[in-house]
RNA sequence: GUGGAUGUAGCUCAGUUGGUUAGAGCGCUAGAUUGUGGUUCUAGAGGUCGCCGGUUCAAAUCCGGUCUUCCACCCCA
């Protein structure tokens, strides 16, 4: 028998016990701050049917959807004509039914509405668990990767961009990244194609304006005209693609533009609304409307959110927007949701770039008591006990191995301190206790011993 | 899905125009030190050169395919 090489999937990872401590700093954090504003947990399956999934993404997120092969003779519906045809979309939606979820946002809206009768609304739900998406990977790009979402669903106040807002703010400020938050709002962008006359070419002018800080203007507007947009639509677009100053100058521009534009004009005043909250409350991170932000997700009706940290080249680490209709194609119409998602790996990513870890969170267990043999051990299970009874992370090196090798051991474990109980403590009835860091050691009492790592354990 | 780069010891990397026994540092194991780790010294183990195939007397080295990782596009957390 040959041994293979063992190795797991394009863009999934492993996660070894230093990661996990560092995942569950960032974990913590988020899930403290979403409890802080009256959040809920729930948790959805991995799979869903595909039909729940499908047409929530636009064609990119189909074409991104890991599929699940059926079980059973599945080449049995499968005719022959279809094959030689090469028809993939519909040979695959005989073979599968079954999909690993995109995000959590679609999960979410499908549970809101299968579970309406039990739920009271507003319905204030957060969800940390991981998606798949059958992407290349890159740099901060994998293909398994943990959300962590927050969303409010059955209330149409704007209150709610601002808690999830603040809500961003308290996580990054925690969690000490710096980060700028880019508002924007579809009904200003439906605005904006409607004032130049294309707003059939909706879809095609966001996605292109959305380049703007990457490619240019040039090559937007080549872009828009590959698409279709007329010549006229792209010269009055200039204007307000370029449109520069605070945002006390902004917004009475943006409202000239869209004076003819009822919905315009609602997208620009919900955002006003917005940032007038955003100041009075005072919030650390710096907040700026873009009106480039576009967002690929089709379900996005009103504001729309992302969060990008300064100073990384990397694509945002939380991003988010409104939804009017997402329950409505599960059959439950007139429920407005709003939510947004922090990326967890994006933000590892951040952290270990800008080494903002804190060192405190890698540590095990506090106290490794050395295992001389049988007769001392019998003289230490007891005090150990009772450490762990006290609150005290403690254990025991499970051979009589050397002594070497079991201190090398909680070495490289990071254990800040050693007992040592040998013949000589178990006549005085005391314990060696070592710090690793500093070297020294001192003899105690078992009181003396839990009294001062607890002490230590604070 | 499109285009480009990459892969040598557990890790980071050398390796000449194709040439005989593929190296270094770190790590690991043992000893110096039978109750003291993290420092030092000494010794040792560890590699089908990503995988499959081709060219050649001869391949880590050249060619093709494939997989991985990375980068750009697309899109996105």
């Amino acid at each position: 028998m040959s041994a293979q090489k063992p190795s797991v999937p394009k863009g999934t990872r492993d996660f070894s016990p230093i990661e996990m401590a560092r995942r569950n700093y960032i974990f913590d954090t988020i899930r403290d701050v979403f409890c802080r504003y009256g959040y809920q947990p729930i948790e959805t399956p991995a799979m869903e049917n595909l039909s729940t999934l499908l047409g929530k993404y636009g064609d990119e997120g189909d074409r991104l959807l890991f599929k699940i092969l059926n079980s059973g003779k599945y080449l049995d519906k499968i005719d022959g004509k279809a094959l030689a045809e090469k028809d993939q979309t519909g040979i695959t939606r005989l073979i599968s039914d079954k999909g690993l979820r995109f995000d959590l946002t679609v999960p979410f809206a499908r549970y809101v509405v299968q579970h309406r009768n039990d739920i009271s609304f507003p319905f204030k739900r957060y969800q940390i668990q991981p998606v798949w998406r059958a992407d290349r990977p890159q740099k901060g790009r994998y293909r398994e990767f943990f959300q962590c979402d927050v969303d409010v669903i059955g209330s149409d106040s704007l209150l709610n961009e601002v808690e999830l807002i603040q809500i961003i703010d308290d996580v990054f400020t925690k969690l000490e990244i710096n980060a700028v938050v880019k508002l924007n709002n579809r009904k200003i962008l439906a605005g904006i194609a409607e004032v130049i006359g294309e707003a059939e070419n909706f879809g095609h002018i966001t996605v292109a304006i959305d380049k703007l800080d990457k490619i240019g203007i040039e090559k937007v507007n080549e872009e828009m005209l590959a698409k279709g947009v007329s010549r006229d639509a792209i010269d009055k677009l200039q204007p307000i693609l370029t449109l520069e100053g605070k945002l006390k100058e902004k917004f009475p521009k943006l409202l000239e533009i869209l004076k003819d534009s009822p919905t315009g004009l609602e997208g620009c005043k919900e955002t006003m609304t917005v940032m007038r909250h955003l100041k009075d409350l005072g919030i650390n991170a710096k907040f700026e409307l873009d009106l480039t932000l576009a967002r690929g997700l089709d379900y996005y009706t009103g504001a729309i959110i992302e969060v990008k940290a300064t100073n990384m080249a990397m694509g945002s680490i939380c991003g988010g927007g409104r939804y009017d209709d997402l329950t409505g194609v599960f059959g439950l119409e007139g429920i407005s949701g709003v939510g947004i998602s922090f990326g967890a790996d994006r933000i590892y990513d951040v952290l270990l770039e800008q080494d903002r870890f804190p060192d405190a969170y890698h540590a095990s267990s506090k106290v490794m008591f050395v295992n001389f043999g049988d007769e001392e051990v019998k003289y230490c299970l007891p005090v150990i006990n009772r450490l762990r009874k006290a609150g005290i992370n403690t254990e025991l090196y499970p051979d009589a191995a050397k002594m070497k090798k079991q201190l090398v051991w909680a070495n490289n474990k990071g254990i800040p301190f050693i007992v040592m109980a040998g013949t000589e403590e178990i006549k005085n009835k005391k314990f060696m206790l070592k710090d690793m860091n500093k070297g020294e050691q001192e003899q105690l009492t078992e009181e003396e011993l839990i009294k001062k790592l607890k002490r230590l354990s604070q």
